[in-house]
DNA sequence: CTGTTAGCGCATTCAC
DNA sequence: GTGAATGCGCTAACAG
């Protein structure tokens, strides 16, 4: 129980603890036979270095933390993978924090990757201001917003257009079935969801509509705040004739409401979505979305954060936004 | 740059380090002025006290390790939650690791847990021997196990009863459409997989049909899976008439693929999945599965570790088996 | 090529 | 109610 440590290993040995750390470490020339000698002698123990005191010393883990708001939904996952990915043939490691959207977890999280004296985060952030980012950069931890840039700060962020990809969906809707349109979004003040909205409002006010408040409601971003979102829709006098969904997985709940008001995607009601998750392909009819490529987010977030971890790069924060698409299939 | 200590603190203020240590632990009692004032001495100067000195300090992260498979099947993510869910009131954090279902992932991990000292591991292997848990428990780490049990040992258990819940599936098609049966497993050698093969067999068996070794096809468990083995299984002679998966994602690939060439399912094939996830209810036709509630094998197994690792609970390895259901629905 | 030693930041025992 | 001193296990000067 009482674990095995270098000492005991250098004893065993009859070596100094400093050839047992050198051994592992290579970061110094041991003669052969020695160093034969103490792995055979680490093996026999099961020797394993501690790399809590390794950490201490080094005030290095060479681990970083991926921030999310909803591991449930699939684009995180695959997006954290990515991440994972790019930062691991580096030798870092990465905790997996799921917020659930709450500001209570994502600034424990932030606190927790100060105590923990993280290498690097990646945070996407729904309630918490990016301002709250700032102590980690002064504590020197890397970071990476995935959203708004960080003025005047060593901070790095990726993003979409999530404005502009909106209002391209929206405007596509509007050319196609007219000006009967609503967006069902999925946060009152996460940043993604004011973006989605704008462009919602944006395409709108181009197309010579005024945005009706009441054609934009506020639910979850899953399956549950699309069922609630059309049902609300299809209880009024005059339904819309197409919906923006702020996500995938909204459209996906949308779908099915309306499916089960024997109503029929897209003749009756066009659905839309955002992301393209896999789901995406698998709900009938095949949703019309925007590509906004997780993987692609994910492994940009890692290049970032590891070219600033590793010192790579070191000035002002860089500001990348990925390509998305608007995709067509058979929901709109 | 250079962080705050808690010596930091206790020069500022004018007290001992001693002093500062008590008044965040509270170990013991600390005068009201004094600790009014370090705490604000403290706020002032942004000190965050080293998690990873405490950690070397008592020997305890309170940190766990969740070994999935692959992050982006959501019966993970769902379960890990669950996990989180039990472990997090109680102070615990976790790592949410990824192995893609290789051994070297599988075994780096499991090191990894050694090294850093972690309190617990949750683990889904699919490559390791459960025999390489034991050393961790050795070193006190709690272990759960999610699959078999490890005899002789102080690590629990959790598993769904895969053969008999695929054994009843299988049964289930073999009386609704006769012995022209194949089943798409998910992976050669990992144990669930090799359960879901002896349970389709079992009903082949008891059904009268020896199962034909051609009916059993291995491919990954995921939905370009399914539509490898879906595609193998059209371009026979005699294609079979119900089609048992693995998993839900196959099913849906398996699925993709009928629906292509024009086969109505359930009408020309028959297809069923296995865990009930998200997907089961979106895809058309609903899937047929066995419902395998992922969130209620994440809550079992958190509270299984968690009463190891306060002690509670300290003597042999405690195996639950959780319930699963058979769903029918319109797939099959 | 190898060993001695001083901390990394904290909790805690022992003294006061 | 408070402080001084020790050590958790390791790495990296520094010294041979």
């Amino acid at each position: 129980m009482a674990r095995i440590t270098i000492e005991d290993v250098a004893h065993e040995a009859g070596v100094s603890i400093t050839t047992v750390s050198h051994v592992f470490s290579g970061h110094r020339p041991v003669n052969t036979e020695t160093k034969e000698m103490v792995e055979r002698v680490a093996q026999r123990l099961g020797y394993r270095p501690n790399a809590i005191a390794r950490s201490l010393r080094l005030s290095t883990s060479q681990t970083i933390m991926i921030v999310v708001p909803d591991i449930t939904n699939s684009f995180y996952p695959e997006y954290a993978r990515s991440i994972q990915d790019v930062i691991g043939p580096a030798g870092y490691h990465s905790l997996l924090c799921n917020t659930d959207a709450r500001e209570r977890e994502e600034l424990t999280f932030l606190d927790e990757a100060r105590s923990r004296r993280l290498n690097g985060v990646v945070f996407v952030g729904f309630r918490v201001s990016n301002e709250a980012l700032r102590p980690l950069a002064e504590d020197g931890i890397c970071v990476v917003n995935v959203g708004e840039a960080v003025d005047d700060s060593k901070i790095d962020s990726v993003c979409f257009d999530d404005r502009a990809a909106t209002a391209e969906v929206t405007r596509f809707l509007l050319d196609r079935y007219g000006p009967s349109i609503a967006l069902i979004d999925g946060d009152g003040e996460a940043p993604v969801s004011r973006q989605r909205r704008d462009g919602f409002e944006d395409a709108c006010r181009d197309f010579g509509a005024a945005p009706d408040d009441a054609a934009v409601l506020l639910e979850g971003f899953n399956r549950a705040g699309g069922v609630r979102g059309m049902t609300t829709l299809l209880e009024r006098e005059r339904p819309p004739r197409a919906v923006v969904c702020a996500n995938d997985m909204i459209a996906v709940g949308a779908i099915d409401v309306a499916r089960e008001r024997g109503l029929r995607v897209p003749e009756d009601v066009a659905i839309t979505g955002f992301d393209d998750v896999d789901l995406a392909t698998i709900v009938t009819p095949k949703l019309t979305t925007v590509h906004a490529d997780g993987p692609r987010l994910g492994a940009e977030a890692g290049r970032l954060l590891l070219t600033r971890m590793t010192g790579e790069h070191d000035g002002a924060g860089r500001h990348v936004v990925i390509p998305h698409e608007l995709v067509v299939r058979d929901s709109a």
